[in-house]
DNA sequence: CGCGATGATTGCCG
DNA sequence: CGGCAATCATCGCG
């Protein structure tokens, strides 16, 4: 190494170009007569002729050279921070970015929807959720489901596949570029700093790319989704026994037709509604749901018609009032009451205010129950 | 096929 | 956030 700094002038490459040029000029100076002119001109426009045979070595010898210069790691360190201030300092600002909204939005989708996570422990966790959900009613709509599930998997791999190979990919790319990039440091000012800011972009176009498939992988859950689980296209409708259950329900809490959360949990339960009808979000404690929903639906639907399920309502009315009487002693008939509005007012709405609004059902109320209100 | 029944969704409100 | 009211979209019966 320490014979380095000479290793220019032994090349013949260091200033005066070639080096047998540079012998002849001298001898044809030397020479006075003018054959010997013609002769070194010769000799010159031989060598100018055959200087491209040499090119390539003579480069790489100078390149060689160059890089074996003493001066050479200073002068590197010199433009590096030169450009670093010319060119890094205007980009500078622009480094670092916060995580993004978007991108933070698919990955909970994709996780929410068993896309993304756990290879295998997120999908069949959610299948055997379903399953086991599905266990209690939906014979039928459990090949729905797994219908589902398996285009779902087909998803999820195609997500997974795809994910590597661009991880792969982008690996690949970088160490890539980063040799190339530190094959030409050795002749450009090439910084490890500037290295480490290429490999940063080349990770954020690779990753812009996978938010590309991320994307086009949630259009693909969601547009399965709306074609297998949208519930308004595939809505069944409760079996007798559930809607018995639920009737009776509603018909003995007349006066409050509200189920706790405890209660809607019971009914859930009592009417097999587990996760038996369809359903849009994640398949997850949508009993209640559909219990709630079933109430909200039946609380308005009655209210606005009282007079067309008077006649159901008198039919459970009277079942509770035999079970009361056939199960327990007399004293109790606190919660059966077997004739609607005994209270006086439909739950949010005011009596009279009812009354008024409702005149045709005055007479329905009027002559049922509660004789103080004359 | 038409129409009422019905479960689910959406928007609004307290 | 839960309930209400309106509305949607499918079901199921005649």
């Amino acid at each position: 190494m320490d014979e380095q700094p000479r290793l220019m002038h032994s090349h013949g490459v260091g200033m005066a170009g070639h080096p047998g040029l540079a012998q002849h000029m001298q001898d044809g100076t030397a020479g006075t007569d003018g054959e010997g002119r013609k002769q070194d001109i010769g000799d010159i426009l031989q060598q100018i002729m055959t200087i491209t045979d040499q090119s390539l070595d003579e480069a790489q010898a100078r390149k060689h050279a160059l890089n074996c210069h003493r001066m050479k790691p200073a002068l590197f360190n010199v433009l590096c921070e030169i450009k670093e201030k010319t060119v890094l300092s205007i980009r500078g600002a622009q480094e670092e970015e916060p995580p993004d909204p978007q991108l933070m939005r698919l990955d909970n989708m994709l996780l929410a929807e068993g896309v993304a996570g756990p290879e295998k422990g997120g999908g069949s966790a959610a299948a055997a959720a379903a399953a086991a959900a599905t266990g209690g009613v939906g014979a039928d709509n459990s090949a729905e489901h797994s219908d589902y599930r398996a285009k779902l998997s087909q998803i999820r791999q195609i997500y997974h596949t795809e994910l590597e190979k661009y991880e792969q990919a982008c690996n690949e790319f970088t160490t890539h570029v980063m040799n190339l990039l530190r094959e030409q440091s050795r002749t450009r000012p090439i910084s490890p700093k500037e290295i480490e800011r290429m490999v940063s972009i080349i990770h954020r176009k690779f990753s812009s790319i996978q938010m590309q498939l991320k994307q086009s992988t949630c259009e693909a859950v969601m547009i399965l989704r709306s074609r297998f689980l949208d519930a308004r296209r595939k809505r069944r409708n409760f079996n007798k026994q559930a809607t018995e259950i639920l009737n009776e329900y509603f018909y003995s809490h007349l006066s409050n037709p509200y189920p706790s959360e405890e209660a809607k949990e019971e009914l859930a339960k009592k009417c097999g509604i587990t996760v038996s009808q369809v359903t849009k979000k994640p398949i997850h404690l949508h009993c209640q749901v559909q219990v709630s929903n079933w109430f909200g639906n039946k609380r308005i639907r009655y209210k606005k018609n009282i007079g067309k399920f008077q006649e159901e309502a008198n039919m459970y009315a009277a079942r509770t009032a035999v079970n009361a009487t056939s199960v327990s002693a007399h004293g109790s008939q606190a919660n059966s009451p077997s004739t609607p509005n005994s209270a006086g007012e439909i739950w949010t709405l005011d009596y009279f205010d009812f009354l008024s609004f409702n005149p045709r059902l005055t007479c329905t109320v009027i002559l049922s129950e509660d004789r103080s209100l004359w």
